[in-house]
DNA sequence: AATTGACATACGATTTTCCATATATATGAT
DNA sequence: ATCATATATATGGAAAATCGTATGTCAATT
């Protein structure tokens, strides 16, 4: 079980946060798709993830060449509120993010 | 308006963190009423709750020798939200605090 | 005005976090 | 087998956060 203060500590780096809240509200994404939305290099995004994944935060599969992120089931319920709820609440916060994420309906950057 | 970055690290320290949960359930407390809870040092409390304070997370006020702080009335709802919804359920993180913040009924331990 | 108690801040040092770059691994296609 | 793409990790260094100690400020008491 996950104390509140490694949580905090997951939430309070930029790339870390807006991941959260994507991979929140988009239900899974993989790395280039979040590669691109955020605008950043790919080491440090897997890097983010992967202490993401360590924390407990995130699931992660691989499917062919892709590994798409979740959030981890596990995760208890006044978490996930927490990180659902920001990202409601913060459309500013994700807007730029959110846009390079949507490149028509239903299709990811990963797969055109 | 404070960002959901800034929000997050100002969670993202255990003084900070406690000192923000304790504040929430008790409407208002004092420097030494933390530094007791917390058992920790007079400057390390003050320190934590100065920048919290600059964040905009806290309003404090002076009452003869003691500052009292509490929640800036003007942080968002879901800010709040996430700060009681956080309290509420994590007990353990707090349970020893909490014991040593309550010496009496209506009491504290600035004004016995 | 001197003193005490509550709190704030300044300073230097240590630790932690973050990053860019380079390199490694895994998968699928040719 | 080779290659290209997607992702992961390792390394060293830079930047930021945190801390302990010392000192400063403010209010109340005498």
């Amino acid at each position: 079980m996950i104390s509140p203060l490694t949580f905090y500590k997951c939430l309070a780096d930029d790339t870390r946060l807006k991941s959260l809240l994507l991979i929140s509200l988009r239900d899974e994404l993989c790395v280039c798709e979040l590669q691109q939305a955020l605008q950043l290099s790919q080491p440090k995004v897997s890097r983010h993830l992967a202490e993401l994944r360590k924390c407990g935060m995130l699931a992660d599969e691989r499917r062919g060449k892709w590994v798409y992120y979740r959030l981890n089931p596990q995760i208890p319920d006044w978490a996930r509120g927490v990180i659902s709820d920001t990202a409601a609440h913060n459309p500013e916060y994700l807007a730029d993010s959110l846009q390079r994420l949507a490149c028509g309906p239903g299709k990811t950057s990963c797969n055109p």
